[in-house]
DNA sequence: GCCGTTTTCGGCCCGACTGTTTTCAGTCG
């Protein structure tokens, strides 16, 4: 049996944690583990790029892992790993990944004293055991118990939506003391990924000391991990995990830049910087002597308070944080191919909301009033299709019912904000569309979904959403991929054939900005774009405040390298309807 | 193990903090 990107992706993981506890070179780790990362941000299946003999132009894929991932996609193992699992216990991987246990301590636990589980570890380090090993003593092994413990408070990573508000709180607080000049979150957080791993707080000041304390007396602190002079790193009782680092203000620039990552950026400008004489860290820029030494002195430091002028040193453009991934936009800065990335501002409309008539909280009217004040100048009202019984989905009658109140609000609100006449239809488990031709014929814009039926094997539930886009009243598939974030995994599609299809009918597809979906997530956003195919970014608002969700569309798009022309709700609406006319409405 | 307008071999980013140590290894990001 062929295994998924996400199989194997985890399984080159495992090998690279493996041959770390091992203690191989840890070049040849990295390579496992960037691999590892590369497939899992692939758009397209492994399987289909194998079949077109492509794997090695793939980054960090050369000869001898294409034919490890063939291996894999052929028989649904990998010898390789089976061998190292002979000679390294697999399960030390879990305690490598307990806090403050890397793979040298692991290997320690192992060889003296036949550790293998994390359950065993923590009856050693109860019983006293861990203490008289070679660099270990009361306090590691207290850490390490405490590590333990932590494992049981935390799940997983954390949703962009749970991990910015969380943020801003801690980074609002600092910012209050006297000695704080500016502050930003940065990581993951900045660079807009739709989980977090942990939260990352810069601040500048020329006093770091009184932030540091204040950070980690925090009320909400569970414990303490790191407490130095200008980083601090705590664990919030929520099990969030949270870094802050204090620089001087004249050096933001390269702060921020180092502390925005990602790590994988960071390497890459790091050695551009090599390449011109410098070395490149969160301080400044030092250059290098003939030797390739670097110069201590501090006279000859080059600092940088903006991010701009780090990216002037390499010759570059500015990069966006959310493009920050060495997943190409090195190159495209190089060559002046960085896109012209979509802003909140560009959306003029949201395509697809909720009211009182399914599972919404709010009237039309309510939804309209509520989409005006945020600046909007069009939305389509889609309520669910009566599939969603659960929902509160509309029959015919209903759904022909709410069209007429629909234009109501529409003449009510004046000529300088329209609200149109939509649904959003469930593609039901069978296949079928919930609603005949004819009655969405006489709507104004048409959105699909996959409600129920997300685990069916991929031939069938591929073909669902193909009868849906190759529908020619079907304007906008919603929420394509099914995904709830760190909840439900995505549903077993074929992309590859879903672009193919949505390319060749003009169907839209969806970035569901709701930070429970993010759906379209960027590496797809990014694939259909590529391909020509139009994407939208709506809400999917259910209640007024959820409308403000936006702009982690916004931000999902931006990661997916997406530009204003290709996403439909940027249009005017003059230009929107035209489209759906064009669409045979 | 990957990668290459300096290279197909010999490189592969850089620093803060901790706990164990008398100068540094391990972990983390």
């Amino acid at each position: 049996m062929a295994l998924t990107n996400r199989e194997i992706a985890d399984l080159f993981e495992r090998v690279s944690d493996m041959l770390e506890i091992r203690g191989d070179i840890i070049h040849r780790v990295l390579s496992y583990r960037r691999a590892a990362e590369t497939i899992r941000e692939l758009p397209r299946d492994l399987r289909a790029i194998a079949a077109e003999g492509t794997l090695t132009e793939l980054p960090n894929i050369g000869k001898t892992l294409a034919e490890k991932i063939e291996e894999m996609l052929t028989t649904g193992e990998l010898e390789f790993y089976n061998r190292l699992a002979q000679e390294i216990p697999p399960s030390l991987v879990d305690i490598m990944h307990i806090n403050g246990v890397g793979p040298k301590k692991a290997a320690l636990f192992w060889k003296e004293l036949d550790i293998t589980s994390v359950e065993q570890l923590k009856a050693a380090a109860e019983a006293g055991k861990l203490r008289d090993l070679p660099r270990m003593g009361e306090k590691s092994e207290k850490q390490v118990l405490a590590g333990i413990e932590a494992l049981s408070r935390r799940t997983g990573r954390t949703p962009l939506g749970v991990a910015l508000p969380a943020a801003q709180e801690i980074l609002d607080r600092l910012l209050n003391l006297p000695q704080a000049i500016e502050g930003a979150i940065a990581g993951s957080i900045r660079r807009g990924r739709p989980t977090i791993g942990d939260v990352d707080i810069l601040i500048a000041s020329d006093e770091a000391a009184p932030i540091m304390d204040t950070f980690v007396t925090m009320p909400n602190v569970a414990r303490i991990l790191g407490h130095g002079p200008t980083k601090s790193s705590v664990e919030l009782q929520n099990g969030l995990q949270v870094d802050v680092r204090v620089l001087e203000k004249a050096r933001w620039g390269t702060a921020l830049n180092y502390f925005t990552g990602s790590q994988a950026h960071n390497i890459r400008m790091r050695e551009l910087m090599l390449a011109k004489g410098y070395s490149l860290n969160e301080h400044a820029l030092r250059p290098l002597d003939a030797d390739g030494n670097m110069i201590e002195d501090e006279a000859q430091h080059v600092r940088c308070a903006t991010e701009e002028e780090v990216y002037a040193a390499v010759d570059l453009p500015y990069i966006p944080p959310e493009l920050r991934e060495d997943s190409g936009e090195i190159e495209a800065a190089q060559q002046g191919k960085l896109p012209n990335l979509i802003v909140l501002g560009d959306l003029q409309s949201d395509l697809h909301m909720h009211t009182t008539w399914s599972d919404g909280h709010l009237s039309i009217r309510e939804m309209a009033e509520a989409a005006q004040r945020r600046g909007r100048k069009y939305i389509v009202i889609t309520d669910h299709s009566h599939y969603s019984t659960i929902a509160n989905g509309l029959s015919v009658e209903r759904l022909l019912e709410q069209q007429q109140e629909v234009r109501q609000v529409d003449a009510q609100m004046g000529p300088d904000f329209r609200v149109f006449h939509g649904v959003e239809m469930d593609i039901r488990s069978d296949g079928t569309l919930d609603l005949p031709d004819e009655v969405l014929a006489q709507l104004d814009f048409v959105i699909a979904s996959l409600h129920f039926g997300l685990n069916q094997e991929r031939s069938v539930i591929t073909r669902r959403l193909l009868n849906a886009i190759e529908n020619p009243h079907v304007d906008l598939i919603g929420h394509p991929r099914g995904q709830l974030i760190e909840k439900r995994a995505p549903a077993d599609l074929d992309m590859d054939v879903i672009f193919e299809a949505a390319k060749k009918h003009g169907t839209a597809l969806e970035i569901n900005a709701n930070p429970a979906r993010l759906d379209l997530e960027a590496q797809y956003a990014r694939r259909a774009v590529e391909l020509g195919i139009s994407l939208s970014i709506n809400t999917d608002a259910h209640a007024e405040d959820q409308m403000d969700l936006l702009a982690f569309g916004v931000l999902t798009a931006r990661r997916g390298w997406v530009e204003a022309a290709s996403v439909i709700n940027t249009w005017p609406v003059e230009r929107f309807l035209d489209w759906t006319r064009s669409r045979g409405r």
